[in-house]
Order: structure tokens, then C-alpha cells, then sequence
DNA sequence: CGACATATTGAGATCCATCAACCAATGTGG
DNA sequence: CCACATTGGTTGATGGATCTCAATATGTCG
């Protein structure tokens, strides 16, 4: 869901070199088949994973049912935030929708590298800043939207989830049932 | 809305003389009457407002209703985030809702004081972390509460707003109607 | 082809918004 | 100090939005 900001692409275009390198050397990458996962419900989020090919989705369970929170595309930073910020168990699991290829930062080597480097200390701010906004925004369509208008906005602003993605995860993303949501496709 | 994490608070209370004394510096107090803006949609947050004494709120206009998004008390940090954050005109409104003292530090102050001491770049980071954690719990709310589940919540974990807030603001910060919040509050 | 997940459609129930009337408390001007 | 306006809160009636349960397609994959 984190397309990256103009601001923090160009930051970290400009990251100085000692900085990415020690970025690079602390990352690795991995694969993971549909329906694998990269973080289950109850445990910490030690890991950032940067997706560089393929889907995923943050979701958590209330009531029975799979309420999905957050959807990632390519670019997309995928982390189960409050645990990962705090190092608690996650009442979240990430899941792979389609066969996936991510980048990882673990937490802890991340958090040294941001002592050594101030500039990853800023990049961080930048990224938590952006994750903040994008909270906000996200909130106020919950505000002040009804189901139709959400699902016209996701339209306009992610038709890359649209077409990508099973209603049934659209449904519970947006926060409605999955055949309010197949009405409201029929009438458009 | 901002209770200060008990993180960040110690994080303040070990900060280093210099960046406390640098802060100290920056930052002027101010009072305002009931019903004194701090910010005004359109403005640019320049400031952000640390509430020394009395209570604030932050709203938006859509279809000629108030929307009430935050909630400040005393040790709460009143900002209009992706104003303050990008440096562009507020969609929001800054409020007084009681004769109210605030501690003020400007955007660009702030900004040189980072440059100058890591410690308070790192203080920022703690803040927007839990700023963002905040939203999300909130955001967890409206995806998953209806509004009598809402305001039960709301009593639970702010007491304090359902008794110093009128029911029309608190109607509009739950995203219900205040006619719907009336009768939640006779079924009680 | 069969089996299983995914999507659509229908009918009834429930939640909540809207419109409107009413009430209580407070404040203001004469 | 009263009459009246204003603000904030409650209550009632109605309609619309959305959920739930159930039945029926429509894949899709071994």
C-alpha cells in the first residue's frame, strides 16, 4: 500500500554511499509460494519485507472473519507496524496472494544501522511519516464515506488492487460484505 | 489525543542538556479563549501545539458538517499532521473548545534543531511512531466497531472525553449521528 | 468431469441517518 | 427581572443502506 513517496525515493537516491552499502549488506532476499506466510498472528514482526515482485496482504481474525488491513504491490513496505515499532506479538498475519519475491531487513540490524547512520535515521522518519498519512487518509474515507463512495475511491486511486485482487479481500478491505460489494459492482 | 507513551516520556526525561536547553529555546507559550483557532483550514500548520492547559479540537468541513478527527488535553500534541508534515494548506481546523494554554515550537525551528542533535530527530521518530500507531488503532475501530460498540469503547479508554465534550462533537468523532448517539446513551 | 472455492442474486432483518418536534438551560436586551 | 432567542440535547417516525442467511451460478484445478 506504501507506493513510494516522491520524497523518500529521491532521499534515498541521495543516501550517502557508506549507508546504502551497509543497507545492502544487512539485507537479504527471499521467495515464498501463493499462500505461504511472512508473519503469523502471535508472533513479532522482526522483519520489514520490501516486495520486489508479487502480492501480498496484512489481515487479521474478529468474529470469525478474515479482516484484511493492508494490501502490498510492488515497492510496497510490508510490516505488521505496531509490532514491529514495539516488538509485541501481532494480532496480524501477512500472507502471499500470489508467488513472491521480497527484500528483508531484519529489525534489530536495522536499528543498530540507524545508530551509525543518521541518514537512515532520518529515512526512517520518512517512511513513518508517510505510514502516518497514509493512516489518516485511509481513516477519513472510513469517516466520512459510505460503502459506494469507498469502493469508487479505491477505484480511482488503486485500481491496481481492483484488478488484481479477489472481492472478497476488496470487500473486507473496505469494510463491507462481500455482497454489498458484488451489488454495488452490478449497478455501476 | 496523544497521552504520552511512557517511551517517549522517558526518552524526554534522559534527552541530553543541550537539546533540552536548545528546545527550551525555540519554544514560546501562548493562551487562547474558548472558541480561538490555533490553525485555520487553508493555513499551513507551522506550529505544532504542546496543551499545557485546557482542551482543543480538530475538525474538517464535508458537506457543510463538522467532523471532529482529534481530541486534545493537557500534555497533547494539537498538529494538523499532513499539513505540518508537507508544509501545505491544512483541510482542517484547530479549535479551542476552553480557555486554553499552549506551548508552541515552530516547523522550521524544529526542523534546524534535528539537523543539530540526533537526539531530537529520534524524539520525532518516537512521536510519529506512536502518532501512526494511534491511527491504526483507530482505523482498527472503524473497521470493526459499529457505534455502540464505538462509544462503549470511547468510555472505556477516554473517559475523560465523555465528560468534558459536548455529545455533538463526540457524535462527529465517532462518525455517527448525534440523534443515533443520544439514543446509544439512553440504552445505556 | 467432479469438487471446491469464488461470485452473484434474492428476501428479510437490522442499523443508522434524516427530518421534525420538543425540551431544558443559558444568555441577552429591554 | 422578564420575554425571547439561542444552543445543546432528547425523542419519534420513516426510509435507506447494509448485513445476514440462503440459494444459485461460475469458475478453476486436479
Amino acid at each position: 500500500m506504501l507506493q513510494p513517496l516522491q520524497k523518500i525515493k529521491k532521499y534515498v537516491e541521495n543516501l550517502d554511499e557508506e549507508a546504502l552499502h551497509f543497507l545492502d549488506n544487512i539485507s537479504t532476499t527471499k521467495t515464498y509460494k501463493k499462500g505461504e506466510l511472512l508473519l503469523r498472528a502471535g508472533q513479532i514482526c522482526q522483519n520489514n519485507y520490501i516486495i520486489e515482485r508479487g502480492i501480498a496482504r496484512k489481515y487479521y481474525i474478529t468474529n470469525g472473519k478474515e479482516i484484511t488491513t493492508e494490501l502490498y504491490f510492488e515497492n510496497d513496505v510490508a510490516i505488521a507496524f505496531d509490532s514491529y515499532t514495539l516488538q509485541q506479538a501481532s494480532r496480524e498475519t501477512i500472507e502471499v496472494l500470489t508467488d513472491t519475491k521480497v527484500s528483508i531487513i531484519n529489525y534489530k540490524n536495522f536499528q543498530e544501522a540507524k545508530l551509525k547512520y543518521a541518514s537512515l535515521l532520518t529515512l526512517d522518519l520518512l517512511f513513518v511519516e508517510h505510514y502516518a498519512m497514509w493512516f489518516e487518509q485511509r481513516l477519513f474515507e472510513f469517516h466520512t464515506m459510505n460503502a459506494t463512495q469507498r469502493y469508487l475511491h479505491l477505484m480511482d486511486k488503486s485500481p491496481h488492487i481492483i484488478q488484481n485482487v479477489s472481492v472478497t479481500i476488496i470487500a473486507s478491505y473496505l469494510g463491507i460484505s462481500l455482497e454489498t460489494l458484488s451489488r454495488i459492482r452490478a449497478r455501476i
